[in-house]
DNA sequence: CGAAGGCTTCGGCCTTCGTCGAAGCGTTTT
DNA sequence: AAAACGCTTCGACGAAGGCCGAAGCCTTCG
């Protein structure tokens, strides 16, 4: 006998293993709310097709719906899914070590990108490694802890550290970067400072996709108050549409 | 645009998706390697099927298969599958509730079981809560690390402690189990708990399953050294071949 | 109130893929 | 050497499901 658990799990892989459905997801991993029509043109299909899909993905608990007026609006479910999604991503990356940034794109979207609703890429690994060493955010018993000096820090740069912390949802989770293989702020915390980072001219979200653009102000930023390199914006190349 | 790694999580997630394949690495998620055989009735199918499910697995890196005469053994390609399939049942426990412990079988199968090579279910969290009670486990900086104290009572219990921090994987990673939803000792020191565990009759591996039985000496280690009452070994009903 | 736009349902086409029996190959055993 | 065994390849069958166009429902806007 086999656990329990088996024909769920496939029912659930089968459903991210649709081409299309997965192109779906991957857009909603950046944690923006899209109608059907917009995903429908994202992934490439009718909208016809892509309201089937979403009906499927709704009734699997792996995104969910708000009506409103005319639209709807289509997002993950939650972090589960979103984590979900990471570890595929971690899966198909050690799996496929052929993966190697080979455009312009592809280099900017491994340097930085939203996960959900949080940063990753590069630049989170590397920023959470420098709060470390500097003794502003330390690794607790179940994710990460910011010091006195850490709670200072996050608040001197727009985050609400308290209203993070009573968030239902977990405050500071390390979440695995699938293209660093480290871990970076995940939860609310890591929620907040990407919104704190993007609202502060820091990093600028492009328009469809998940990939981060750093701002010339966001390369003083990390360079001087985290001590990390940013690399040079990447061109857009690569980015019909 | 979407994420670059799309399309390779949709082929990773559509050979899980299938539930024949999923009752297969199912199977193998206790770690042992399986002969095509075992696995074709395990799954409940002709051997012909199960060879070239065995055979597409492989390609995608998710199991390994060593020819040995006219034998061929098949195992999960690590622990990277592992977790995957183990976050996989997450979610699915999540969004089905429905997943309540109904037959004594399954109630057992929470209880403890194989992750993989090392323990999982409610006496694994229990185990490591009461190992970081006592102080003889830490949450690292990646993971578990244990104290001085804890090396003593690791070894004390049969576990190369220093042969396990030589080994080429992880130390001493943390999993998050899918029924308790908590973390779970896993990495080498992990496997090496559970080998011997094994060995020292504390837990009794089931033939074809991942569930793991509380001897009666079992049940005196988790009470006295642990301070971890264990449920009754329960049942072996509904377990048919 | 009619037109327009977003979304869903329906029907039918078509590809994909899981499945098995039969046959073939290589290893082990007698 | 022959028989037994494990496994794979091949060919054919059939079910499952993704896809789209047309049509219908509902909300919003003029």
């Amino acid at each position: 006998m086999t656990a329990p658990a088996d024909p769920l799990i496939a029912e659930a892989a089968a459903l991210i293993g649709d081409p299309t459905r997965a192109r779906m997801l991957g857009v909603l991993m950046d944690g923006r709310a899209r109608t059907a029509k917009e995903l429908a043109s994202l992934a490439g299909v009718s909208a016809p097709t892509a309201s089937g899909h979403v009906a499927k993905m709704t009734a699997a608990g792996l995104v969910s719906v708000a009506t409103q007026g005319r639209h709807r609006y289509v997002r993950l479910a939650g972090t589960e899914v979103a984590e979900l999604i990471e570890r595929l991503m971690t899966f198909a990356g050690v799996a496929r070590p052929a993966v190697r940034p080979r455009t312009a794109a592809e280099a900017a979207f491994r340097e930085a990108r939203t996960c959900y609703d949080h940063l990753a890429g590069r630049l989170a690994v590397e920023l959470v490694a420098a709060l470390v060493a500097r003794d502003l955010l330390r690794r607790g018993h179940d994710g990460f802890e910011p010091t006195l000096a850490g709670e200072r820090w996050f608040r001197a740069r727009g985050v609400d550290v308290a209203r993070a912390r009573c968030s239902p949802r977990a405050f500071a989770r390390c979440c695995l970067d699938w293209s660093e293989r480290r871990d970076h702020l995940a939860g609310a915390l890591g929620a907040a400072l990407l919104a704190a980072l993007v609202d502060g001219g820091v990093l600028a979200r492009r328009k469809d996709e998940r990939t981060l653009d750093v701002t010339t102000m966001g390369r003083r930023f990390f360079a001087e108050e985290v001590g990390v390199p940013a690399a040079r914006a990447a061109e857009r190349t690569g980015v019909p549409a």
